[in-house]
DNA sequence: AATACCATGGGTGTATACAATAGATGCCTC
DNA sequence: GAGGCATCTATTGTATACACCCATGGTATT
């Protein structure tokens, strides 16, 4: 399973199973804790979970794999900064991807689905109001996968869940313009169009979403990565 | 880099480390070598490659995450035995995505790439007179996954390799009425619609190709995995 | 004779030890 | 004083050793 789906709930911190130290680590960037190109030792880490390098290295790899962060050989593991082409592909990908669970998710859903939609959307509504901004951003991205899920293809939901976290760096790494409030409206929106059931309105309202998550981003070619000491401190 | 895409030329021999471990044995299973079920001692890849079990687990954890091979804790390694659930899901993400793929790739290919891409059909049809089951099937794989590179977005081709990748095992787990012949055929005549730049009627023709593919295979639920001695030797 | 239990062996799970490599610091030279 | 080189330290890469678990085969019991 991909680290990003081992995510999905919270995850104990007792049992520190390699499944469980890739999603704490993957926490911890989307929580912004370890900002983008951060060092990931692994001496350190393994003091951190108590366990030792080997059970780290795995998920590292792990991590990896779902692009969250960067293995350089010989250098170690460094939180990943996304490239803009990545950040555009990512983008495009998901408006393809999640264009077709939205389609999907009106033929097959019931209206308990609708209604578990509808409640996490009063969620999200609440956590904006008076949550964290890191419960508010797991909601907003959590909206995507949840429906994912209920659409069925557990394969497809396993690329939206991956595609879901890179999308929280790439809003991490590039400044984001755009407010909780924007994407949890149009959220709203979507969801009435689901309720109706019209499926041409609700893809187009997806990938429009999508879009406009993309261009609240600031998505210039020189990015944050190395922070330049000489602008920061001259 | 999945391995899966790590696979993309046949890779060589000398060097052996983690990324070529996978590949190699992910060429295997595609050829048939490794069978579906199979199981995968880890000191015995380790004499195989000349290489400790530390590296053959970072292997074999790479092509867990492809969903080429299942890791049973404190079993070990098997080859995958896709469900056919998991089977039509992946054809329907196929198909979803290999859409797009194709839109994109009307619109982006040069001239030069459909060059290549009736290249690449030119070696399937002797590939198909005259060569190997394996590399038939290895090039009709390759033609999705080199549309996809041509269309220029990586986290989608990247999708696709893997997606194609578990294709292979899926049309060897179930048994394949299809022959070679059928499908590079229907690459014949969607390159003909791509020639003439007619996306609408190239979409669909894949996603056709896909779901013949899988019309092709006999999705039975009493799959052949654990081989019922007493039917076949009694 | 069939089933339950125990012992034994092979193999995985994890940690630790050792080797190799990259980065940094200080020194030497020009 | 600046640049290059050597050494040194810290961290990664790999192998090996040990602990544990599951599976298999045998034995004893019902």
């Amino acid at each position: 399973m991909s680290v990003v789906r081992a995510l999905k709930r919270p995850a104990a911190n007792a049992a520190v199973d390699t499944d469980a130290i890739a999603a704490r680590i993957a926490e911890a960037i989307a929580a912004q804790k370890l900002p983008p190109g951060a060092k990931l030792g692994e001496e350190a880490l393994g003091e951190i979970f108590g366990v030792s390098r080997t059970k780290i290295r795995q998920a590292l790899f792990q991590l990896a794999g779902d692009k969250l962060i960067t293995l350089i050989p010989g250098r170690g593991a460094f939180v990943a900064q996304p490239s803009v082409r990545e950040a555009r592909e990512v983008f495009e990908a998901r408006r393809v991807i999640e264009g077709a669970i939205v389609a999907r998710f009106v033929e097959v859903a019931t209206a308990k689905d609708i209604e578990m939609l509808r409640e996490h959307i009063a969620e999200e509504a609440r956590a904006i109001s008076g949550g964290s901004a890191q419960s508010r951003n797991r909601l907003l991205g959590d909206f995507h996968t949840v429906m994912a899920e209920v659409a069925g293809n557990a394969v497809l939901a396993e690329v939206v869940s991956e595609l879901v976290a890179r999308t929280s760096l790439i809003t991490l790494f590039y400044q984001n313009t755009r407010g909780a409030n924007d994407s949890a409206e149009e959220h709203r929106i979507l969801l009435a169009a689901l309720e109706k059931r019209d499926t041409r309105k609700a893809v187009a309202l997806m990938s429009e979403h999508l879009s406009n998550v993309e261009k609240g981003l600031v998505l210039r070619e020189d990015a944050p990565g190395a922070p330049d000491l000489r602008s920061a401190l001259g």
